[in-house]
DNA sequence: ATGAAAGCGCTAACAT
DNA sequence: ATGTTAGCGCTTTCAT
């Protein structure tokens, strides 16, 4: 168990004051060089390290970032936390990781716990049933920047990193209606979430230039779970008109409902064409493979982490932030390519 | 921007002293229930929060753990990764997370970082090509619970949680032969790392029992990547003897290399058997659905951090812990199955 | 270029 | 049951 090494100790043993050591492990030009390297190597020697707390208690800075989301382990999720760590690390920020599990309340715990850690900035993509802004104002009230990634709520003084959701919604339903599907179902998840409503958005868009109208039985609100893709598929047994393409907003869903589609007899995408979304590793896996909407996770928390980095540090303009939005792209594949054209 | 509040504006608008009311916000037993009361609605009506550095500073305790992994992406650590967040956030732990990107100099600049930000503990799953116990040896020498799981190293005072898997390499290779493939080929990784070098061990065991004699040209090492999946199935094309079972340390990577089998006309399993590692979603999505380990990160996840909470709130000695190892399964579907007996 | 000294907000002896 | 007081280790004005 080695004595903890401060500053004092270092003053004292090199003749010189806390304050000139305090300096010159900062890097403060008024210190002679020499002194400087003096001071680094004795520190070195001796296994000093600075005490961060007594040095955020000064300074008001905790060099630290908050992260929520909604479940840790997605890969979507996952891939963009690798992201964000990529970058924060480079920065010299660290990271506190927690988890809603898709429930306001515990995402209002969390923030708390953001907020009493004095995070200097925090990152959120928002649980399922989240309401309220509420619990992110203490934030903005304090100047803390506040970011929402993916799952966004909008607020004027808050960033918003996403993909166009409207326009990928679009795309899927429209390549579904070119494969020549008329009836289309589309499997969603809580409307509340941007990223929900705007693929339905886009759905409709689609259907209604092709003069096709939609009705509610052709929008399923499910939770996009693993058992939500196995009761849309006995959903879709039970139907007197089965539709001709299916376009669920998540591949675990989609690819569960097609397992158990193909279990049932039905052939994809001949008697039904899929398309997800994500471009999750199972989606290149499944028998036919999931025609799906890339989604660039690891670049969303790259660009989500540079953003609140890039306030922080006054490169970028602290009071507004214009939404970044992020490229994403329909991959298709076997398990909604009909026709062999194009 | 609103002021700071402290226990100082707390104690003179309640003329009180800045004790009594540190002494009730922390439920201090001999705080008069009525003064707690009252201190506790004026906290909350000025929007107090604790300064977590001065306590820090004080306490000498940050409530915060460390967590290094080789990457934040993989599903089997992102599952973990929750499963230690859940217990940590009930026991009032941060978790302070970061990512080796499976390089040992990344894992000891992480390493270096937590000890800086005095984690009350750590938590590690090393990276592929650590060689050296250095980095950690300052926690040890302060006294800082360091438990490694799944990837461990083996040292007197740090905690492990792994499954046992030599009996799950032994069970894999056993459940092959039984099969009746005779001629096996074992895909590893690093074998400085427990699990690939416990895996070969426990195949061994079963191809020595089987009284077949095992060569180099058995056991592939590789990174265990998807691209090494590919190559590997290129190479077993290119074999004059093809072996009739495979044992694949990783699911990823064994999905990867049954697709390209048999994008080159291998029929799976009645030409090669496949074993995977992992029981990774994307196990149960391919046709034939693959055979692997279960392998219960969730659990390992809240076993690991429990043990660490153990011994920082006394509940378990300090000095020693026993490896704790958790129950795996091997989950046999059709990607092995050749007899319809059983 | 370096030093003296105050104070960040909290906790824990040691009083009373 | 409550108050007094002295730091925890650092940064930062203000001197020199």
């Amino acid at each position: 168990m080695e004595k903890e090494i401060t500053i004092y100790d270092l003053a004292k043993i090199l003749a010189l004051s806390p304050a000139t050591v305090s300096r010159a492990l900062n890097d403060h030009p008024a210190i002679n060089v020499k002194t400087k390297m003096l001071i680094a190597e004795k520190a070195a020697e001796l296994g000093y390290r600075s005490n961060t707390f007594a040095s955020h208690l000064r300074t008001r800075k905790t060099n630290t970032l908050g992260v929520i989301v909604p479940r840790l382990n997605s890969n979507f999720m996952s891939t963009v936390l690798a992201g964000m760590e990529e970058v924060a690390n480079n920065f010299g920020y660290n990271l506190l990781i927690s988890q809603s599990l898709e429930s306001e309340a515990k995402e209002r715990a969390n923030a708390k716990t953001m907020f009493n850690s004095r995070v200097d900035g925090l990152l959120v993509s928002v649980a399922y049933d989240t309401d309220s802004f509420d619990h992110f104002s203490a934030f903005i009230d304090r100047n803390i920047p506040v970011l929402f990634f993916d799952r966004v709520l909008a607020h004027p003084q808050c960033g918003n990193v996403v993909i166009d959701n409207e326009q990928a919604g679009y795309d899927a339903a429209r390549h579904l209606l070119d494969e020549g599907c008329r009836k289309l179902i589309h499997v969603t998840g809580d409307l509340r979430r941007n990223v929900y409503a705007d693929r339905l958005a886009g759905f409709q868009r689609a259907m209604k230039k092709a003069d096709i109208r939609t009705d509610d039985t052709m929008i399923l609100t499910t939770d996009l779970s693993q058992d939500a893709g196995r009761s849309v598929a006995e959903k879709i047994h039970q139907m007197d008109q089965k539709p001709g393409g299916l376009f669920i907003a998540n591949d675990l869903c989609a690819v569960t409902c097609m397992q158990a589609l193909q279990e049932r007899g039905y052939s994809i995408p001949t008697d039904i064409a899929v398309v997800g979304f994500n471009n999750d590793p199972v989606s290149q896996v499944i028998t036919p493979q999931l025609t799906t909407v890339f989604y660039p996770g690891y670049q969303m928390g790259k660009t989500a982490m540079m953003a609140v980095v890039g306030q922080l540090n006054g490169t970028k303009p602290l009071d507004f932030m214009e939404p970044i939005i992020l490229r994403s792209e329909l991959m298709i594949r076997r398990s909604s390519k009909r026709s062999e054209s194009s």
